[in-house]
DNA sequence: AATGAATGAGTGTTCATTCAT
DNA sequence: TATGAATGAACACTCATTCAT
């Protein structure tokens, strides 16, 4: 109850670290998404406004930094999930908590060849994922169960799964332009990968 | 029955040409497999048993390379087609067929980085993956079709596409244990991935 | 008796500032041994359990650091040859404090490069080394002469040379192997090297 | 006697690889001479005129590079002897051979650090350094001893190592000045070192 | 045409030094 | 005054690419 332990008084440069530890993982963020995961560290570094130092010092392997970064994304999609729950009715959070999912896995694809890297740092990655996101998913699903808008009996871990591989862009992109079929229209809802909309209907009761 | 292809001086050297086209090729595939299609030019010449100027002057740049052992294996995939609809009724051959496609789409893993990379020298290969394959399958299919042991109706560009897509290792193995999960079971057909062989359940047709 | 130590405020820190010292050389002294005067600062500070900044305070230039080292154990000799001066017969005191010299000049080996580097900071410390130990050596060599246990007319300052020149370990090591030479052995008193036993055999004086 | 195996075709870049090759060593013995061993490999590359790709294709580790100015000048230090012997009478051609190992060794002290370094790269450089140079010496001891002009039984490997030990500068100059003592001045002979001077008296014979 | 030595830009990484706290 | 986080210059080393042979 008290704020005690906000109060100790080690908390010295604490401003700069904080404001240099956001910057770098956003710095991070997007010198892997444009350069993949292979990004100079000086790219990083000056993106993020800082010395090359800075980041060896609060991550001494790339993989640390790597792993913060996916550590983050995959935290802020997961708190995406409490948020968009606390803010609409279960089917429509549960929609719109796809497409967080969607960006998220997007990302993720340029980790693909450090996770493919033999680096046994990289181990605990997926069993996060699914850690991390599956209770918060979990709980939209039981909201919706339990008012009659979801499917009841949906394990969150399948449902994850199933849209992080539908979310992904496929055979890289190895299609030849399926734009045209629009036989599948009329579940038009809004949600970017139509395999995705068909997922969600199949999930959520139609009130008929 | 023309004899064109052996009047000419110049096709001495043609052998030696064709093995070392071969073996870059060959060590090629090797290096991006192992190293990723970043690995040293001489890593792979050395593995051709070539210099690196060798390489250099038949692929001027990486990306010539890399598209080139793209298009090796993928042609090499369009003719195990043909050949797998020569030997094997229509629904065996597409199934080992799909074994074929599973592997050429695990050696393009490698490349997803290449092809992402914004160089526009890799868009057609997307392209290419469809035009080169469809063609192949559809006769697969048509004959299935005729004979009734697959299911008429069904496009070759769909099931490449589904075929590669199930093929893939999904979100990085990001799931947490579903092999507990034992109720598809009774559908086993030897086929490594069974997501694989549900759909090609799917396309085929049961005897009934 | 003396309340002199403890009657001025400032002299508070005194204790801590003197076991910051001592701990610096200590660190110093160490790193300096396994590492070279190259020894990165942080390793110093570390093995001192201060900060980078505690050192730099007192020593802004790295050359007043290994100079500050070099004095300190440079004292120590000095004060070495003082207190077996007193503790032991002149004769005795001298073989004794060749060991204490062989230390120094075996640590001062890794100055080499510091020595070397023309810096004119550290033009002053073979002066010093003369300077300060000569006149500490010089009493136990008349002590000898006055007792008749060491030849008379010796300089403090060419028995210096000769065995810190003698203590070193010659042209690193480059000889063959000259242990079967045994002509010289019946020498023998326990001094490491063989040739500062000589050397010693010939200061001091027989009983006879 | 035929000339046969200097004709063998794969000459090719010869003239410049040697020229690199002295080039790089004559650069690293200077850089080595100002700077230490640690010099920059750029210092190095630049002083050489060649890329510092070049060094590391020749020299992978550092220690290559400084084991191979070693034996460099070492072999020269050892042709010396030859040549000097050729020339000149044995006692002549000792004095002059020892100014040759004067400056070996004067060059040698800045690899100590790297002799001391642990590395047992550098393992077999003192071995290298009497098994190279005595056979050479042996030679001219032999003459002169035959000519009556050398003390005869003296051992090649205990006058190196003697001279190598006198040649270096003393415990890294730590004397006073002991230029006024002039009592040792008969024999000057020119040489520089007077330590030196009176062993070399000692080794050779007095006419009589 | 093939080879592989040479080049040097690029990048990881370290560490002396500064300075906000 | 002491601390240690931040900076960035310096350096090792790699490897794409060129080009003499």
């Amino acid at each position: 109850m008290t704020a005690a332990e906000n109060d100790v008084a080690p908390r010295r440069k604490r401003a700069d670290a904080v404001r240099n530890t956001e910057a770098v993982l956003a710095a991070a963020k997007a010198a892997f998404a444009e350069l993949g995961v292979d990004a100079p560290m000086r790219d990083i570094s000056a993106r993020a406004g800082v010395g090359v130092g800075t980041i060896y010092r609060n991550y001494p392997q790339r993989s640390d930094l790597i792993i913060a970064v996916f550590r983050h994304e995959l935290d802020a999609t997961a708190a995406e999930a409490d948020r968009l729950r606390a803010e609409f009715p279960p089917a429509e959070a549960l929609r719109r908590w796809a497409d967080s999912l969607a960006r998220f896995v997007a990302t993720k694809h340029g980790f693909a060849s450090a996770l493919h890297s033999g680096d046994p740092a990289y181990a605990p990655l997926p069993g996060q994922f699914i850690g991390v996101l599956a209770p918060k998913v979990q709980r939209i699903l039981d909201d919706g169960a339990a008012a009659g808008t979801i499917r009841p009996g949906i394990r969150a871990e399948d449902v994850i799964y199933a849209l992080s591989r539908l979310a992904d862009s496929g055979p890289e992109g190895a299609r030849g332009d399926e734009s045209d079929r629009g036989d599948e229209g009329d579940r038009d809802d809004g949600t970017e990968n139509p395999m995705v909309g068909i997922l969600l209907d199949g999930l959520t009761t139609k009130s008929v």
